[in-house]
DNA sequence: GAGTGGTCTAGACCACCTT
DNA sequence: AGGTGGTCTAGACCACTCA
């Protein structure tokens, strides 16, 4: 019965040789394997959990554990109540490279899409107001979108921008480079970028956006952009999904 | 009978108004709320599992559930078989500034150690010679390292260096800034340094040489630095813990 | 409406750490 | 030796997706 459910690329497990690894990462194995061997393709959907604990013979807690492991080492994703899928390749994102999102990916042969989610004018909170160097509670736009690419959400991203430095900024159409607009309207220049990264957890808000289970292991990028006079122009949190993303940066080294 | 096993800054859960975040999410505020009131220090040890399950009443596995989450945020970490603890704060590090483990973990008020765990000459495989321009089988060494803070592993890495181009390398004292003894002894000058990031899965040897269970969140850092000549000097796989680490790049943009 | 993953329970045994 | 986390089982019900 469940070899005739089983798809058409699977194949039973080989003797396991347990050794004393444990079931799940047998499993796990297992898995990887078909992956690997290119049986199933980048965005292929794996057999339900069911079926996998039919055709491995073991707990369903347990096959869940093996694709826990999966999903933390990159290899597939979830989308929510739907399914298990191979993760495709990660973009190369260069922080010194001044090129937007929208062009580095589609250099990459992929189709990138930007989704505004909100736009808002609202008061600086503490840590953004000292972030960005103005008083507590000075105005600021705040954006949030949403981006993906092949049409899968990788990361959402809340921008701040000082209200006085840009005025009616959030009127304008927000899905495409939004350093190009502040440059070109507003003529505010970026010569000096801070990039901080820190592996983080998708939670909440982040989480629902980008269609993962709260707990997701991700990657947090916050980049603050600044002009020549050493003025904030723009400050940015990004969540990315952690299998989505590669960061490259080339240095030449301080004497 | 729970309540009396509990440690001593345990506090019972609020009336826990569910709503439907599930109990593990439940669990999981409570016990971080715990940890950022201050009543459980970085590096301090939480209760049992055992204990947090009679203490909050649902099953061990929700327990399990919520650390998990808590584990994926960073927050907390465990030492396989003996409990779950507070993590310390992560170190920043900037490759940008040309500081050694060593030099910028103590700048950071926090004690750093290195343990050379094996030290080897091989013949580069694929991989390896691709990336370092090398024919292939070309004699390599290859240094393993395990780096603490505090006492606490945050990464192992493996270090290609050409055999050639140092001599006897592996003769030295390795513990401390191989970039300066590659420096002094050797006359090989860093002027350009690549660094690559992806968050990763700690497994097998790496989840074994620091401690942690297989399928530990993590990070990897591929760094490569270059002389003048444009001929690699170093190539060093670096896995951190995921919750040790925050990348800080500065960058002056192209005009 | 059938099937999916998401959550939860209540056990059990084990390898290992700690004392 | 006792306690810890690590693994595993065999159920169950739910919210949701998808056809």
């Amino acid at each position: 019965m469940s070899d005739a459910s089983a798809p058409a690329w699977w194949t039973a497990p080989s003797e396991t040789p347990v050794g004393d690894r444990g079931r799940y990462l047998v499993a796990r194995d297992h898995i990887a394997r078909q992956i690997h061997s290119g049986v199933l393709k980048p965005g292929g959907k794996l057999p339900s959990e069911r079926q996998l604990q039919d055709g491995l013979g073991v707990a369903r807690g347990t096959i869940r554990e093996a694709l826990f492991q999966l999903e933390s080492e990159g290899m597939i994703y979830r989308r929510d109540r739907s399914g298990w899928y191979v993760s495709p390749e990660p973009v190369t994102y260069d922080p010194t490279r001044w090129a937007g999102f929208m062009t580095y990916v589609a250099e990459q042969g992929r189709q990138p899409a930007t989704e505004t989610l909100s736009t808002t004018s609202v008061e600086a909170q503490d840590g953004v107001a000292k972030a960005m160097g103005l008083p507590l509670g000075a105005p600021v736009h705040l954006i949030r979108r949403r981006r993906l690419i092949d049409g899968r959400p990788v990361l959402v991203e809340r921008i701040y921008v000082e209200a006085k430095r840009a005025p009616d900024l959030l009127t304008h159409d927000l899905d495409g480079s939004l350093t190009q607009i502040l440059k070109s309207r507003y003529r505010l220049a970026v010569t000096r970028n801070r990039v901080e990264m820190q592996p983080c957890a998708l939670i909440q808000e982040e989480a629902e956006a980008l269609g993962v289970k709260s707990g997701t292991p991700g990657l947090l990028v916050v980049r603050a952009s600044f002009d020549a006079a050493g003025r904030i122009v723009e400050y940015d949190h990004e969540y990315w999904r952690h299998d989505a993303l590669r960061v490259k940066v080339d240095l030449d080294v301080a004497p």
